[in-house]
DNA sequence: GCCGTTTTCGGCCCGACTGTTTTCAGTCG
């Protein structure tokens, strides 16, 4: 048994006991136990001692034991006998919790969906104390979408909804400041919500242009500090604003930035300390309550480095923070090596994107248009790479302290060969190769693709080395361990495509790529001027990985990036 | 259930909102 189906039992004990209407101390320590094995970066076997993690003590010991030796949990399987199992599903209706649920099971037998659906219809749920008329009418609304919404949001969803929601924000006089929180801001691939800070003096104003300018499918809560909305569509997120003075804006966005591992951290050193942390600020002995200018301001307060909301984990944050200034920020990276015109299948031309990287304040950066094989792409030709040659230098003489470069992103073909010939790609400043194509063949196969890709010497970066797509698909599985030893040897770089669609390589692999030794790239894949913003994510997602800045190539000075490529 | 300790039991992060009840429980993040 695998160290995530483990987990999966634990959880699964969690959720049963907080249906049975147990301590909620008790429910918690499972969830705990599961996730000290979960932020262990060992696998199951790795793992000598499970009670020596904080977190797992004997009673989560033994389920563990017995899960390893036999298999199954008898705990486990003892609630599962006397929780039905139509229970646990109906924990995901909101408003109801373990306790309401326990309670329908138990007067009204409801024990299902359907059952309860029956029972609301009937006008017997509001008959229970504890529950009324309100509860039964918002029972059968739930139940209408229930299991059809679905209950995480992917990072590229919502990506394009804050920068919506941030646009609107932005014109809202009576706000200060603002900015996304939750998980979103610590760049999780998918969340549940979309969470917002607002810091203003006067919090009905802003309560009431939100409720004006904010296109919402229904209000969730609107209280005096709190307003929620579902968004409109199908799959439309949910979204939270939470109304704060100035004074509280750093403590609360801290707050509500989470990860909620992380806050617990750090309430237990505020308390060792004699201190209490709210999200209103930091509670002194003698009551008086400290506000911090700056979310800095406020981890130096207790003697920590600003920690970035990506790393914000609870866990590594606290064990490497002497790391924190060498990690990547946008402020760091000088370029972008993967980009897209209108010669292939891009939305502006070779000008337009060179005046916006300028714009960005880049010091170089690559033209990389699809190869012939894309033709849904319009991949160019070896002719039509030749033509775009003439406008890249058109647009260098024109602006003598920029330095844009030509290259291609290079299709892999199905049987392992290259698109271009060495011929062609030798005329190339810098030559992406990436596989679009054939991603169901066997690993074996898809491996020897990209071996004949990593030991041509014309070849530089291999993009977005999984195929991934977040959410839609899993890409062709390549052993990673293997690739990451090619691209060493050859000295290649790796990918960190930006795209928030992509986000490939993922946060294990690209510490796999820093444990090997292997150089990141990270780059936008924009299509478009509008995707070159993409650069903000993907530098916080490789922070995610502790990825230190002079790892990643463009972050380099022109000088020492196109020393990289002469000396390979 | 876990942890820590002034070592064997008390505390476990903390507050907003809603709906219910009339001072609070449950849910949520």
């Amino acid at each position: 048994m695998n160290k995530n189906q483990v987990v999966q039992v634990l959880e699964k004990i969690a959720t049963y006991l907080e249906l049975q209407g147990a301590n909620s101390f008790k429910i918690s320590a499972y969830r705990k136990a599961a996730a000290a094995l979960e932020n262990d970066a060992r696998s199951m076997e790795e793992i000598e001692d499970v009670t020596a993690l904080k977190g797992i003590g004997k009673g989560t010991a033994a389920v563990i034991t017995e899960l390893l030796e036999h298999g199954k949990s008898t705990e486990l399987e003892q609630l599962q006998a006397e929780v039905p199992a139509g229970l646990p599903p109906l924990l995901k209706i909101p408003g109801l919790g373990g306790k309401k649920i326990a309670k329908l099971y138990a007067e009204l037998g409801i024990d299902s969906a359907e059952a309860l659906k029956k029972a609301a219809e009937e006008g017997k749920v509001q008959q229970l104390a504890g529950f009324a008329k309100k509860t039964e009418e918002k029972i059968l609304k739930e139940l209408e979408t229930f299991g059809k919404r679905s209950e995480t949001h992917p990072v590229w969803q919502l990506e394009q909804v804050v920068a919506d929601i941030d646009a609107i924000l932005a014109t809202i006089e009576a706000i200060e400041c603002f900015s996304v929180a939750g998980s979103y801001r610590r760049v999780k691939e998918s969340s549940k919500d979309v969470d917002y800070m607002i810091a203003s003096t006067a919090a009905l104003a802003v309560k009431e242009a939100l409720l004006e300018k904010v296109t919402y499918a229904e209000i969730v809560a609107a209280g005096d500090t709190k307003i929620s909305f579902i968004l409109p569509g199908e799959e439309g997120p949910s979204i939270d604003f939470r109304i704060v003075t100035p004074q509280e804006y750093a403590t609360a966005l801290h707050h509500f930035t989470g990860s909620k591992e992380h806050n617990v951290r750090l309430r237990q050193i505020a308390k060792d300390r004699g201190e209490k942390i709210s999200e209103y600020g930091v509670e002194q002995q003698d009551g008086s309550v400290l506000t911090f200018e700056s979310e800095e301001a406020f981890f130096n307060h207790f003697d920590l480095p600003f920690m970035p909301p990506t790393v914000r984990a609870g866990n590594a944050e606290f064990e490497r923070y002497a790391e924190i200034p060498k990690l990547v920020t946008e402020a760091d990276i000088r370029s972008d090596l993967h980009m897209h015109t209108t010669w292939s299948d891009g939305a502006h031309t070779v000008e337009e994107m060179g005046r916006a990287l300028m714009a960005k304040g880049y010091e170089y950066a690559v033209i990389t248009d699809h190869s012939q094989y894309l033709k849904v792409a319009n991949g160019l030709t070896p002719e039509r790479l030749a033509k775009q040659r003439e406008e890249i230098l058109r647009f260098n003489h024109a602006n003598p302290t920029f330095n844009l470069l030509r290259g291609t992103e290079m299709d892999i073909l199905p049987d392992g060969s290259l698109d271009f010939s060495d011929d062609v790609l030798k005329e190339l400043d810098f030559v992406i190769a990436s596989i679009h194509s054939s991603f169901a063949q066997p690993q074996e196969q898809i491996m020897e693709r990209l071996h004949n890709a990593l030991k041509n010497p014309y070849v530089h970066m291999i993009a977005h080395p999984t195929g991934r797509v977040i959410h839609q698909r899993d890409g062709y599985n390549p052993d990673m361990v293997q690739l990451l030893a090619w691209a060493k040897k050859y000295n290649k770089i790796v990918e960190l495509n930006a795209n928030p669609y992509r986000l490939d390589l993922c946060v294990a692999h690209l510490e796999m790529a820093a444990e090997a030794g292997v150089p990141v790239a990270i780059n936008t894949d924009a299509h478009a001027i509008e995707q070159l913003r993409y650069m903000t994510i993907g530098t916080k997602y490789a922070q995610k990985a502790w990825l230190h800045k002079d790892m990643i190539v463009n972050t380099w000075s022109f000088e020492k990036f196109m020393d990289f490529l002469h000396t390979r």
